[in-house]
DNA sequence: TGAATTATTTTTACTCTTTAAAAAACCCTT
DNA sequence: AAGGGTTTTTTAAAGAGTAAAAATAATTCA
């Protein structure tokens, strides 16, 4: 358990990841601008962006003139020629590939059939890859980074401890994968992955502490806690889906007794619909019944968005985050779970904890899962990035003797 | 919003603080052994060891002989004589105050009567400290810091936001005691600071992920998470007590229902047992009660452990922190509250989060409050050092002309 | 047109840091 | 008294951020 050495090296790969960020946020920020949002010196800045530029992952462009007086700006910009990151959502029945520029900007999709056989998995997921690749003319040697998320548990090390839907038991995919492709390849859990994209790419780019809510077959969080995602001592922390609503309440996959899961799950809203006679089959149906005005969809919604608004609650004033975010089929349904859940909400969590907490649904939707595997690769690139970050100096490269 | 500085100062700061600490825990230990310890060269070991010593904050002895060949190792220590830190614990019906030197070693306890009425309870704080300087025979120059704990919201500016129990509410204690005080001062709430004591002075230097819940007249938690005490964006993180365990279950002081605190508190327990008939008054009481075998006794218990062990369970698989250290009077309950609580942890947890969390008690007992008031000091004092970091050239002092 | 003005970026000179290697310090053994 | 073995300090070098000065490149004004 060494801990990282604090040096300048350090220093430097900070400074350097902060004013990527800034200027991938803010395209066509010039460097003063940068160096007022970074309160980076400028002269530390120039020589950051100079050594940006000359490893190809900085553009300098002459701004158009500005009609003002003084030296004009230059632009900087997130070259995209850099070369690309691929995210890869997995789940039983489809992978799904998202092929990125190193600022984020999707440039392709390719959804390939899913197995539960790892093998074959990792084999459909590089052949989703190589199909992005192909798909905007880019050759093997253009991908940075992968990153992959999937529904399940992850431990730190990056190997799947745990994915019921997959059937999945203490695996290295992430190894079955790096012997088709020769780049970095990081694991995560889809939602604290979907939770980086919503930081990265999503509408918290400015926050630095949040809870990501997903539901899909169950219910899992991602919590972001002082600018980075909460993985505890072994990365399996956020569970949120299996806290306790009801003491012997119903039963859950997990083999307990009245988890939050059990009740707002897709499908336990699904299970429940199905045993009062409802013929709902999916998220639409569900939605259809409610804009209906269908008593029993109505009933079953409203109690879902109960347990949803206490299960906010719990969070609210354990966690206090800035906001949560709904994602997954709880950002479809939002709409009819929010005002019982809203209600419930305000009636558990403390009022002075809850006061400046918003609660949105994400604007990543169903994309969630792949770009988060984009936001893993991202992360994984600037951690470890194959440049050298040292001032480069140019003294004219004579040949030694 | 400007962030901090990411530059030389601050990885000085970083590595003087690691070798404080790894000094504070190994008394007497060689700059050698630090060096492999802390991962930092010797060479900068050396620099940093003569500044602190230089400064007063380390002293060097020489060893005794070893008997073996080699230049001998020079034991080093944090210096006692540098000065002392105060941490106070305030309650409605007393305030305690420990003073301690600045590796945290206590050398004074004074418990002085408390006060709901804010400019009393400074004042009778000051009278506190006072009294411990003169018990050390140390002047007012000797306090190098005070930190203070009180069971209430803390805003992160240090501001009260609201403390039930004192009748608190929008106040800038600190601020007052700092009319009587002049040195840093560091306000906190209770179970958060008595969380930092537990990682600087008890049993958890080891770990940087655990829980701390003190059951006093409610139930506080302090989630410390990657290293530091989790306070969230306003600093109101860990109000664990009000995490709900049964949908418009018993009502709680915070007008909800259902709270973990209305079940498993001091008061609540004693609450219950006045409704059943029995005749305790305080947590000795139940103790006996326990011990003598009274069913009423158990069964309240009982009832206390089962949701002990699923807000336990709760925590786990929403945080997964790799202890929980029990303090306050659920410290001393735990005998009786462990056995129901152990049965709906296992049952409710899920296995693979569970399988590496410890439960413990705390071993601060009931100095957890002032004592973390010292960690406050403590922590305040490397934060913001008194000294100057710098390589101290010690090139004469010629007078310039 | 050409010099002054204005604003942005780069260079310079400096201090700060960590660090590898060499040197010094110090005790034990022979 | 000389040699050997550890620990600590010094030395020299490389890399980081930064304040101030200089260079740059436009507009503005006479």
């Amino acid at each position: 358990m060494t801990r990282t050495r604090v040096n300048s090296a350090l220093i430097r790969r900070i400074n350097t990841g902060r004013l990527f960020h800034i200027i991938r946020q803010n395209p066509g920020i010039s460097q003063q601008r940068l160096s007022i949002q970074s309160g980076i010196d400028p002269a530390t800045i120039s020589i950051i962006i100079t050594n940006l530029e000359t490893t190809g992952i900085v553009r300098r462009t002459t701004d158009a003139p500005t009609g003002r007086a003084g030296r004009p700006t230059v632009a900087l910009n997130i070259d995209a020629r850099a070369g690309f990151l691929a995210g890869i959502g997995i789940e039983p029945d489809a992978i799904r590939v998202t092929l990125a520029t190193i600022d984020g900007m999707a440039c392709a999709d390719v959804t390939v059939a899913g197995s539960t056989e790892p093998e074959a998995a990792a084999l459909a997921a590089h052949e989703g890859v190589a199909a992005a690749l192909r798909s905007v003319k880019a050759g093997r040697g253009a991908l940075l980074g992968v990153g992959i998320a999937l529904p399940g548990l992850v431990s730190l090390e990056g190997r799947v401890v745990f994915a019921p839907n997959l059937g999945w038991r203490d695996l290295d995919i992430a190894a079955m994968l790096a012997r088709h492709l020769k780049c970095p390849i990081r694991l995560e859990n889809d939602v604290k992955a979907a939770a980086i994209a919503e930081h990265l790419f999503g509408a918290s780019r400015d926050i630095t502490d949040f809870v990501y809510i997903m539901g899909r077959s169950g219910i899992g969080g991602g919590l972001y806690m002082m600018g980075e995602v909460y993985r505890g001592p072994h990365g399996l922390a956020g569970e949120i889906g299996h806290m306790k609503m009801v003491p012997g309440g119903r039963a859950c996959g997990c083999g307990a007794r009245g988890c939050l899961e059990a009740y707002v799950s897709e499908r336990a809203i699904l299970a429940e619909l199905a045993a009062k006679g409802h013929q709902a089959r999916d998220v639409a149906g569900i939605l259809r019944g409610f804009e209906q005005g269908d008593a029993i969809v109505g009933a079953v919604l409203g109690e879902a968005g109960y347990y949803l608004g206490l299960g906010l609650a719990n969070l609210i004033n354990i966690v206090s985050p800035r906001r949560i975010v709904l994602g997954g089929s709880l950002a479809r349904l939002a709409p009819c779970l929010l005002p019982a859940a809203m209600d419930s909400l305000h009636a558990n969590a403390l009022a002075a904890i809850m006061r400046d907490v918003e609660l949105v649904v994400s604007v990543l939707g169903d994309d969630a899962a792949p770009m988060g595997g984009v936001a893993l690769a991202l992360h994984q690139f600037l951690d470890d990035p194959p440049i050298k970050l040292g001032r480069g100096r140019d003294h004219g490269a004579g040949p030694p003797e």
